[in-house]
DNA sequence: TCGAAGACTAGAACATTGTTCGGTGCATGG
DNA sequence: CCATGCACCGAACAATGTTCTAGTCTTCGA
């Protein structure tokens, strides 16, 4: 069931996700889900949950190095990727304030990594939070479904890209220089780098707390 | 009518935004709200530009100093005050690939005191996104609609940060030695100040990076 | 083998919500 | 006086979450 849950998010977002259309799928009746879940709420807690399982694993398995950060960075990068193709699971952890095991256990982890840059418990705190609070936002953000027209195979992404960056272009120079200065690395920019970029911030500021003290 | 809706949307967040509660407040027909928006879709946006509107006024009146850095830094604890309150602005920020004007000249507003720092385009390019995905997601990861129970009134916030410290310290040490490191930090903590601390890490990030160019 | 208890399924029925659509005043201009 | 267009209203429809009741299947003890 949860599978079946998982693929109708996947294929078309949080709003896909109906008690008739999963019925549908699964070959059975509306009411036979309430048997196994309380609600829609529970529904995506467990389909969220269903989805971290993998990752988690995948975040365990991977050993240390000497280098914390680069620790973190690993860490950060598959929360990203995982997070980044499903907008639903991004919107669910930001709506969400009940962690549940795996999400905690994945906090943990990465808590663990920041443990040995020796920071004081508080920057800790504050460190692990902001690596995950930018971690789903990013990718919240960036993850975004796909517009109609894209769906339709009417513009590709590029052409997306290109059309946004010219309507960029048509505005004032004198009242948008800063849009104007970086309309040519919208066109064509690659999420994945735009988020490695913003996280290597984070862990270039970490690691100058970490130094200095 | 959208004062109304934003009324309504501060007070019990998004999903009390519906075309019969407005209707009522405003002592109309449902159908008369479609006179003015084509849909719920447009409603929301037109609500999220009306509250960005104030915002956007102070953020520009803000009058710029020799350090850009803190000019952004100011500018990003605007607009953390704004989305931290409600939680709806900022799941519409996240959603929402749209741009409307006042966001968009927000944009541009803070991409112009990176400009100050004398990066390539792309760095500027990554490093206002990266602001900017850190203070929505953060505010919307934060700024989480209260439980139940806090509204109730059966808890308070302290009680209720208390009893998840306490959860997290009845896991096994071993298992869990980090969130038995911060459990102190959490009791007690305030959003505004774990969002500075993050903002403060990107800030220290770019300076680092302005610095070697 | 029978029967009953419990696990599971199915779908009808209800409340809520977004949306549509035809209709009602009402002011203004001819 | 009438027609036209604007602002507004609320009944009706479709989709959806949820509940409820009845049905089916499995299992296990006497």
């Amino acid at each position: 069931m949860l599978d079946g849950a998982v693929a109708l998010l996947d294929e078309a977002g949080e709003q896909a996700l109906t008690f008739r259309a999963l019925a549908a799928r699964l070959g059975g009746g509306v009411g036979s889900i309430y048997w196994y879940v309380t609600g829609k709420d529970e529904l995506l807690e467990r389909a969220a949950d269903h989805v971290l399982a993998p990752l988690l694993h995948a975040v365990e398995e991977q050993p240390s190095t000497a280098d914390p950060l680069a620790d973190i960075r690993a860490s950060a990068l598959m929360l990203f990727a995982t997070v980044e193709q499903r907008q639903w699971l991004a919107g669910y952890f930001l709506r969400n304030t009940t962690v549940q095991p795996h999400a905690l256990r994945l906090y943990e982890l990465v808590g663990e990594h920041v443990m040995r840059l020796e920071l004081t418990p508080r920057q800790s705190f504050h460190a692990v939070s902001a690596v995950f609070g930018f971690v789903i936002g990013t990718a919240a953000d960036l993850g975004q479904r796909p517009s109609q027209e894209m769906l339709d195979g009417a513009v590709d992404r590029d052409s997306y890209l290109e059309r946004t960056a010219e309507a960029w272009r048509a505005l004032d120079r004198a009242d948008y220089p800063f849009l104007h200065h970086v309309s040519g690395e919208f066109v064509g920019h690659d999420d994945a780098d735009q988020f490695e970029a913003g996280l290597d911030l984070i862990l270039a500021g970490l690691r100058q707390q970490a130094g200095r003290s």
